[in-house]
This record gives structure tokens, sequence and C-alpha cells, in this order.
DNA sequence: AGGGTGTGTGACAATTTTATTAAACGATTA
DNA sequence: TAATCGTTTAATAAAATTGTCACACACCCT
């Protein structure tokens, strides 16, 4: 069952308290207080939700919400806006900007977490919590582990979410600069060439049973995870 | 790749700054300091993107930013907005106007130079390129690979450039200087016979599975993919 | 057949791109 | 505050790719 949450809201009680209910029901919160920080938390493993304030400051609800329909691996996020009472306007123009249901301050505990049950009944079972595995490597999102022919492997927290980006988009190029928005997020600046040192350590770590060469280097364009040659 | 930006702003030294910093980062400059300016420059060829100052005496950068979405050959040019800080009421402002992100002072040049490939990577949507075939032989953009009969080909990047423009061109005699404008991007100087080595080593690449019986000599005139004969 | 012209080929040095290593840096924790 | 862990950067090594040449070869015409 998918579980995890992102909550975008400025106000650092009412973040709080969502995240008390979220965690009572047996959800995973990753939290961010604005635009910038929710962009940040956009990557590998992207959560299963996204609970949105529409009154961000700065007025970056909208912007946000926009944003995250056109990019490819958010597009199919459900999303769920916070709008406080009375604000028809905003209702309208949220679900306009792709927001799959809304919620009106103040709202119980319950009725929050009813909603988002829905939302996530209702959205295609991309339950990112799977196992996923190619040819006996196989990685847990779970147990946040991954494991070659029942051998637990060691890596860092960025190798894995390398590999875990990579597992689920295979056979399909990456370029340095769509690795690090998609691994590393948006709104942060590296290097192109600090890719290469996680590859290696990707490669390096799962090089003790042979897998390393699912990691392929592509001349010029970048790396791929393919089961093929 | 796109990399040609317009520069409006107002205070000279932090225009040559820019130009340095953009400069050094492989992108062309044109500068303009005011509204006016700008306009005189928004010609062809269009900028792939603009930087643009809020804060331009006559409070004409709002101005400008409105412009250039209302008309047909600018409207899709990328905004990146220059504001200072704490000017949130100015962000809002700046992504209703149409701004596509914004940038606020003082900023690293590594974080500019990051947001203006960002909003650039962004804007040239993924070229959904499908799978090209021709008897056994498949080109695949996605995972940038070429596989013959299920055994994954090997070559260079401009074998590659080079099969893939065959493949969308097929049944038609190239030039050597054809080739080059269209593989090699125009204004390269190299030498007409440097194809004639590529051709042969794609011609080898391909050549294991005998499908380089489909790369032809044509006299006198060029080369050709075709599947006949 | 012979000469002229156009194309194929293998080698090579320069250049570009990627891999690897080590050290600097930063955050977190004992 | 020191110690530890993980990330980033910078420096260096290694590898692959590139454009050209020189020469071999094929084709066409007289």
């Amino acid at each position: 069952m998918s579980r995890r949450v992102l909550l975008v809201e400025d106000e650092a009680p009412i973040r709080d308290m969502l995240k008390f209910v979220l965690e009572q029901s047996g959800f995973e919160t990753i939290e961010a207080e604005d635009y910038d920080i929710a962009q940040q938390k956009l990557v590998e493993p992207y959560p299963d939700l996204i609970l949105l304030d529409w009154m961000l400051p700065g007025g970056s609800g909208v912007q946000l919400a926009k944003s995250l329909k056109q990019h490819e691996f958010t597009r199919d996020i459900p999303v769920i806006m916070i709008t406080a009472r009375g604000e028809e306007e905003d209702k309208i123009r949220g679900l306009d900007a792709g927001a799959d249901d809304y919620i009106t301050k103040p709202f119980s505990p319950k009725e929050l977490v009813a909603r988002i049950k829905a939302v996530m009944r209702r959205v295609t079972p991309t339950s990112n919590e799977q196992p996923i595995e190619f040819n006996g490597l196989k990685l847990e999102p779970i147990s946040h582990r991954v494991m070659a022919n029942d051998d637990a492997l060691d890596m860092g927290p960025t190798e894995y979410k390398l590999l875990h980006f990579f597992m689920t988009h295979p056979e399909r190029v990456y370029s340095r600069e769509q690795l690090l928005d998609n691994v590393w997020g948006t709104n942060v600046y590296v290097e192109d060439r600090t890719v290469d040192v996680h590859i290696r350590r990707l490669r390096k770590a799962i090089g003790v049973h042979g897998h390393d060469a699912m990691i392929q280097t592509v001349r010029g364009a970048g790396y791929r995870f393919s089961t093929k040659l």
C-alpha cells in the first residue's frame, strides 16, 4: 500500500498537526514549507500523494500544482489542495490547476484521512512500495534495502535513490542533468561530474555480484539501466 | 542546443557580470538596458531565454514580461526574473506576468546557470521519439540504442546520429555536404571525405548482422539508406 | 587497356569524454 | 569538541571518439 505523503504547508503548527494525524494513520510524511523546498523534496522516491496548502506565501501553491503536472514523473502523483472556508474561487482554480480533490479548513482528521485514502484508491495503483527486481538484483522500498541473490548490499543514501530511479525507469538514457533533477532534486546546484562519482560508487556496491553491468555508460548521452548486453 | 540569452538589466556593472558568467558557461548573450532596447533586440534570431531584471527604471520589467506573452513569436520564450531579496510581492506578480522562474539577488553564478538550464530543459519537452525499424534493424531514441535482432550494437555518437538521420530519411540520396549539415550541424569545418570514414564505421557497426547493405553508395551523388536491393 | 575520378580502408595523433582517486567539506552525533 | 559518515569538488588517469591522411581499389570513359 502506498503511504508516502508530501506535506506542503508554510505554517509550522498546522504542519505538525498534519504530520501527527497522518503518522497516526500509518502514512510516512515528508515536509516542505514552501515552493522551493517542495521542489527539492520531489525526488526519488517520489511521494504517493501531495497535500498542498493553496495559500502558500508567494502564492506559489498554484505554481507548484502547475509545475507538478508539467513534469513527466510527478504528473501522476495525486494532489489534494487545502483551502480556507469560503474561498470558492480558489477551489475552482485549484481543480483547474490539476488538483484531484480539495479539503476546506477547518477539517477533522477523520475527514482528511478518508479523503487521502479515497484519492489513493482512485489513482492508478502505482504503489512504488513494491519490490523491484532485475536479474537477481532486488530493491525493496519497504525495508529500504537492496539484495543480490539474498545478500544484502551496502550503499549510501544517494546511491540507493539513484538505483531506485534507474530501476523504476529502465532501458532509458538519462543525462547527468536529468539525473540531478530526478535524484538530487530541482533547485539544488551540483556539478554534473558529481554524478560520475555516485555512478561509480553504485557500480561498486552492486558489482560484488556482477550486477554493475546493468548500469551502462552511453557516451555523449549519459547513463542507462538495462538488462540487455 | 539552445544557448542564446537576452539580458535585460539597466545597471551596466551587473550586466557585465551576468554577461561574463553566461559566456563562461557557453551561452551567447544579447544585452539590453531598458524596455525599448530589449524590444529592438527581439528579432530573428530570437533568444532562447530572457533574463529580466524586475526593477527596470520606469518599472517596465512587468510591462516587458506582459508584452512578451502577447506576441506570437515571443510567447514561448522562457523568462527568468531577477528580484531583490524580500520582494515576495514581486515574485507573485512576476509569476503572474508569465515568468517561468525567478532568482533572488544576490545569487551565485552557479545557481543562475543551473536555473537557466533547468528552465530550458523544462521548456524543451521530451521529444517522444518512437523507435524506428527497418528489416530487423531497430533504433530506439529513448534508450539511445541500436538493436539488430535483439543484439545491441555498438557504435560511436556520430555513427548513431548518422544512422538516426538515415533512418528518419530513408530512400533518399544525400551528398556529403548535406550529411555534414544535417548530422554534424551547419557551419562546422570538416572535410567532405570525413563522411566516408563515418559511413565506413557505421557499416562496420551494423554489418555484423548484414544490415550494412542498407547503407548504399550512390556514385557521384552521395549516400542513401534504403531497404531495397 | 589506361587514365582519370570517385570511394573504401587502416592507421594515427589530437581531442573529448568518462573513470578513478584523493582530499576538502558539511552535517550529525557521541 | 572531536569523531564519523556521506557528499562534493578537484586533480589525474584512462578510454573512446574524431578528423585526416595516404594509399588501395573500383568504376567509367575513350
